[in-house]
RNA sequence: CGGGAGAUGUCAGAGCGGUUGAAUGUGCCGGUCUUGAAAACCGGUGAGGGUAACACCUCCGGGGGUUCGAAUCCCCCUCUCCCGGCCA
């Protein structure tokens, strides 16, 4: 959620940063106006609070002295009418401002490219040479037909397209991704947690998830609860609503959920292969940080995604996202994109986002610092999108004879 | 899913319908004492909003109601614990 106070006090600042997600200035025109019109109200409701809290006590008293109270009891249900009729206003711009203010993205950095959308990212570097064929590499659902290592027609009778099955070295490999890929982040200080694929509205409002992205999420029927999206939810709400202690902090954590994705906008992308799935398993990074130590955090949590992949072989390149690609709670983005030979593209595999105070604002995560409560910053990372690790060693480690090499570091897990 | 009990500050645990945002203990912070520590004693210590700072407002699981006034009474919901059933 965006800081409504900043938004008054530095209208030009907030405004101007968030023109690079393509926010409309009377948006937030209309919100700032919202925002006064509610202080004012707020101002006179507890005024009429306040005089009928001092009338009530003085009943005692009056009893006390024998005095007839019959005349202050009309003075105050005239005031409780008045506070009636100012409650109600002031709730209905609260829920208004509520509306408004929890469908604004967050402010990104002032480092943040101007830009449109993903053409405009700027790349920031590459690590590991492409691999050289002398045979034109196959794309991964190619490989995967061919090793009967991906069942893609079952999936959907299973359930329904975007859903597939893996078997074979595919399956022990995806496992032994995910065992690999935890201990890895373990070794660089994350915390290992499993949590529950399953969350509640108040965890979706946390992570922003809710209430603009409704139609991305499968709900459970007849319930107010949602499959995860990204272990970020869970993880990140694990401390809303909460207080922690200043020397806890950063809290480094790391989990491998399923994460379930209606993918309602990308009908006709990735419809081949299982770049985009609705199910598919995710290593999470997630860091609880001050706000003086999420730079610090965010690289770190860079720094593993990368040299996750290069431990494993894998050509990658390291992208600042702009403005216009940025996500919605991001106040800052760097996507990880893994070289796939079959499509000779880079393919996103990594988002890690520092989200400053932005989730933790809306999930009421602070800290204690000496007597004060502060918010503290949010960030979330993948370590790796597994799926699409799976395919990138299929296509970069792939044979003449069509077998797939299995890195020197999975070895130990298979 | 059925029966019973409960939900209060870091935790434990009081709370008569009227200065109770909340006794007491504990934890934590500060002080006295001490070579230092412990013990003892004194003081401070919930959250959100508001203010230059006060004042002031809201919050005792959540929502509604009764009342001039509710942590205290009534209704609904959620959650926790115990007993039983079912089950990985």
């Amino acid at each position: 959620m965006v800081d409504l106070k900043r938004l008054q006090n530095s209208f030009e600042e907030v405004s101007k940063s968030l023109r690079k997600k393509g926010i409309k200035e009377e948006l937030l025109k209309e919100l700032r106006r919202l925002f006064g019109v509610l202080k004012e109200q707020r101002a006179k409701l507890e005024s009429l609070q306040a005089e009928k809290n001092e009338k009530s006590r003085l009943f005692p008293v009056y009893k006390k002295e024998g005095k007839d109270v019959s005349s202050l009891k009309d003075e105050l249900d005239k005031i409780k009418e008045k506070i009636n009729f100012e409650q109600k206003i002031v709730n209905d711009l609260e829920s208004e401002l509520e509306i408004y203010a929890l469908n604004i993205p967050n402010i990104p950095d002032e480092s943040v490219p101007e830009g449109k959308d993903e053409n405009d990212n700027v790349e920031i570097k590459r690590v590991l040479d492409i691999p050289q064929f002398d045979f034109t590499p196959k794309e991964h659902w190619e490989l995967a037909e061919d090793l009967e290592w991906i069942d893609f027609k079952r999936g959907v009778k299973l359930a329904k397209s975007r859903f597939s099955v893996l078997k074979n070295g595919a399956a022990k490999l995806e496992r032994a991704l995910i065992n690999y890929m935890l201990d890895f982040n373990a070794k660089r200080g994350f915390n290992e947690v499993c949590v529950p694929y399953i969350v509640n509205k108040e965890s979706m409002l946390g992570t922003g998830q809710l209430p603009k992205f409704a139609d991305d999420l499968f709900k459970i029927e007849g319930e107010e609860l949602y499959l995860i999206p990204t272990a970020e939810v869970p993880l990140t709400n694990l401390f809303r609503d909460e207080i922690l202690c200043e020397d806890e902090l950063p809290l480094l954590l790391t989990s491998y959920t399923a994460c379930f994705r209606k993918e309602a906008g990308s009908a006709g992308r990735d419809t081949r292969g299982i770049i985009r799935q609705h199910q598919f398993d995710k290593v999470e990074l997630v860091s609880i940080a001050k706000p003086e130590q999420s730079d610090e955090v965010f690289e770190k949590m860079v720094e593993c995604a990368s040299d996750l992949l290069t431990s494993l072989g894998l050509p990658h390149r390291l992208v600042e996202l702009c403005g216009g690609d940025l996500g919605f709670g991001a106040a800052r983005t760097i996507d990880l994109e893994v070289w796939l030979p079959g499509q000779g593209k880079y393919r996103e595999i990594s988002s890690v986002s520092n989200t400053r105070d932005f989730q933790a604002r809306r999930a009421k995560i602070r800290y204690k610092e000496g007597k004060k409560n502060r918010l503290v910053h949010t960030l979330n990372g993948s370590s790796l999108a597994v799926g699409r690790t799976l395919i990138a060693i299929m296509e970069n480690y792939q044979q003449k004879d069509g077998s797939i090499k299995i890195p020197e570091v999975l070895k130990k897990y298979l």
